[in-house]
DNA sequence: GTAGGGTTAG
């Protein structure tokens, strides 16, 4: 829907007179068709064409074809294609162009292959095009039968062709062929050159690009880029930067490169300088500042980016948008993701498949699945990466059918899952407990997709077997796994013990967790809470001194809630809010009020060793139950509370989250660190399972 | 020919 949007309107007459005062219909024909056009806009000027009967003539026609494909719309592009009885060179160049320029390099090829078949022949329009898909998909025969048939041609001789075969070869991995090729040429121009030396840099022979950089008679910017951003690749900055200081030249994509190399290693001080430094900045120096500091976790630094760069003169572009939607997906700030979506209709961004991916991705993360469901229903290209992240979404939801609906429809269009595809199945399985379906995917996986499971599937299992209660099994299949358990594995197990209170089995696995992570707080504080539980206090007090001793510190629980596009976060017990005094008021409020329903906090959740009454307080003060409290006084009772929890919700929280949705007919949606849930009339969609 | 992008087990 959003490219109907994105699409400017096809000019009329009037506006082109200011230009041209009498444009001849083909005249205002062939302009039109150079810029997007909606699918409706389309058919409307072919309709033209046709009318005007200007089918023969192959400018306008063919501009048509172009025009789909700058559109996106290639399936109509075919469409009219497959219509023409025998198509002419030029439609078949400019529909494999347009395969090409839409990165549909498979159908590029096919079309290709068909043409041979029907005999056409093929000019030096064809070779560079169908090269570069041949090359972008490794298929290095295709690119071998071109070569011979340039050479049978005899125009073998033009640079463009002979530039296209050095890159093509290189990037099937095949350096030596290119530089054959390369040697042959009697006037090379630099453009050739630095083919040369980008062939050698893809295959990573960086000794061999340097040689060929430091042979070159005469050198352009794009030459001194290259090289510049080979270092930048390896992480040599100090050459890198070198490089740059003795460039007789550079232009932003100089600056960029440097910046990305700095970004690259994590050195985001000196990226900064840089950036702060440019003379002239493009939509590339944003976005790598701003992935940068996304990859960095430095997202408040990410977000003020994007704000100033919306009052710059560039404007953001889809690749910023990618950057942006992980911090709002990271925060759960649904207000702001919603924000960014609606930024990207408002100012006709383009929405490709990795947008509508980050977009999937975020809803699903701010728990709105409504909406994500909704981009994924509306995403004209639908891959891998797009199904896999619905599939997660709808799985940590505890939607696993619906997940599994969008595995059937994976295997009816054809688009291949990967491994992460059947993660996202198996943790859908295991939070709603169907063992069966599990068990079946985890054996697809392999039997009939060729994927062996890797040791983040392992885990899944041992998670799906456990959580269902059959824990012998998963200890079983962690023993029978062809690779080294990682600790994650052990903590599934571990957490099946505590839902279904096998202490023995769990002291074994926390020990042993204990002994491969001894700095992770999470494991010291399971087994402490399995410990308190069967009511030995010792054990309990005792593993708490040997967490003191290795220097072990709790990871502080941390909530944050999002209102009015402003970040609240709360730390347990923490009184820096701004709002703190009515904050704890109303907990207070809400506590008498949920005790005298039955309420009683149940303290075998806190770790502290201290008597009765100061537990209670420091389970009521948890930083869930402060955010929850801010979101009753700081919102009307009809939104929704949304909270994103650093930790897992203890069994106290999870209670009185129900309570407070009852009680005080409130809907909450709590994503804590691995999975959601959703509170509504006293009870939670995980049903008490999680 | 040169800079920037999406999913992943406790």
């Amino acid at each position: 829907m959003s490219c109907l949007l994105s699409s400017p309107p096809i000019p009329t007459l009037s506006s082109l007179q200011t230009q041209n005062p009498n444009p001849t219909k083909e005249e205002w024909l062939y302009t039109s068709l150079k810029s997007p056009k909606t699918p409706t806009q389309l058919k409307t000027l072919h309709a033209q064409i046709i009318k005007t009967g200007l089918t023969q003539n192959d400018l306008v026609f063919g501009q048509l074809f172009l025009c789909c494909s700058i559109s996106n719309t290639m399936n109509y592009a075919r469409h009219l294609f497959d219509k023409l009885h025998h198509p002419k060179l030029f439609f078949y160049n400019a529909m494999i162009k347009g395969y090409s320029l839409n990165d549909f390099h498979q159908d590029a090829l096919t079309l290709y292959t068909l043409m041979r078949y029907r005999s056409v022949t093929c000019d030096s329009f064809t070779f560079p095009v169908v090269l570069r898909s041949a090359s972008t998909l490794g298929k290095i025969h295709i690119g071998k039968e071109l070569h011979g048939l340039v050479l049978k041609m005899g125009c073998a001789e033009r640079l463009i062709v002979q530039t296209a075969f050095i890159d093509m070869y290189c990037a099937c991995g095949l350096s030596s062929y290119g530089r054959l090729v390369f040697d042959k040429i009697v006037d090379k121009d630099v453009i050739c050159w630095n083919t040369m030396i980008a062939g050698y840099i893809k295959c990573g022979e960086y000794g061999y690009a340097k040689e060929v950089f430091e042979l070159m008679p005469v050198r352009n910017v794009s030459s001194w880029n290259t090289i510049v951003d080979m270092y930048c690749k390896c992480g040599d900055m100090e050459m890198a930067r070198k490089l740059f200081e003795d460039m007789p030249e550079k232009d932003v994509i100089s600056w960029n490169a440097l910046i990305s190399g700095y970004a690259k290693i994590g050195e985001s001080g000196e990226m900064r300088r840089l950036f702060d430094e440019m003379p002239r900045k493009n939509v590339v120096s944003w976005n790598v500042m701003i992935t940068c500091y996304v990859h960095n976790r430095q997202f408040l630094e990410a977000l003020e980016l994007f704000r100033v760069m919306q009052v710059s003169d560039v404007k953001p572009n889809e690749v910023t948008v990618v950057a942006v939607l992980p911090v709002c997906a990271h925060l759960g700030a649904l207000d702001l993701g919603k924000w960014v979506h609606a930024y990207i209709d408002r100012n006709r961004v383009k929405i490709d498949v990795y947008v509508n991916t980050a977009l999937i991705d975020m809803y699903g993360k701010c728990g709105s699945v409504e909406d994500a469901k909704r981009v994924f229903n509306n995403a004209r290209v639908k891959d891998t990466f797009l199904c896999s992240t619905m599939i997660e979404v709808l799985g940590t939801h505890g939607k696993a059918k619906e997940a599994f609906t969008i595995f059937s429809y994976m295997r009816s269009t054809g688009i291949k899952p990967n491994d992460v595809t059947f993660v996202g199945l198996l943790k859908a399985c295991s939070h709603v407990g169907l063992v069966d379906a599990g068990v079946k995917y985890f054996f697809m996986m392999s039997e009939e997709f060729r994927l062996m499971p890797k040791v983040e599937h392992f885990g899944c299992m041992v998670d799906l077997l456990g959580r269902a209660g059959h824990i012998e099994e998963a200890h079983e299949l962690i023993k029978s796994m062809p690779m080294d358990p990682h600790p994650i594995v052990w903590g599934a197990l571990l957490s099946a013990c505590r839902i279904h209170g096998n202490v023995k089995l769990a002291e074994e696995v926390a020990l042993r967790l204990i002994e491969l992570e001894p700095q992770s707080c999470g494991n010291y504080v399971l087994l402490s809470n399995i410990y308190s539980k069967a009511g030995r206090w010792d054990e309990a007090a005792n593993l708490r001194r040997k967490m003191k001793e290795k220097g072990v510190v709790k990871k502080p629980g941390c909530s944050s809630i999002a209102v009015n596009n402003v970040v609240n976060e709360f730390f347990a017990g923490d009184r820096a809010h701004s709002r703190s005094k009515e904050i704890y008021k109303k907990l207070d409020e809400i506590v008498t009020r949920l005790k005298t329903e039955g309420y009683a906090p149940c303290t075998s959740s806190a770790l502290h060793d201290v008597d009765m009454d100061e537990k209670e307080q420091a389970l009521l003060h948890h930083s869930e139950k402060l955010a929850v409290a801010f979101g009753l006084i700081s919102t009307d009772h009809k939104t929704p509370i949304r909270i994103v929890k650093n930790l897992r919700v203890c069994d106290d929280c999870h209670l009185f989250l129900k309570m407070i949705s009852k009680y005080y007919n409130r809907q909450m949606i709590v994503r804590d660190c691995n999975r959601f849930h959703h509170f509504r009339d006293g009870s939670c969609s995980c049903s008490d399972f999680w």
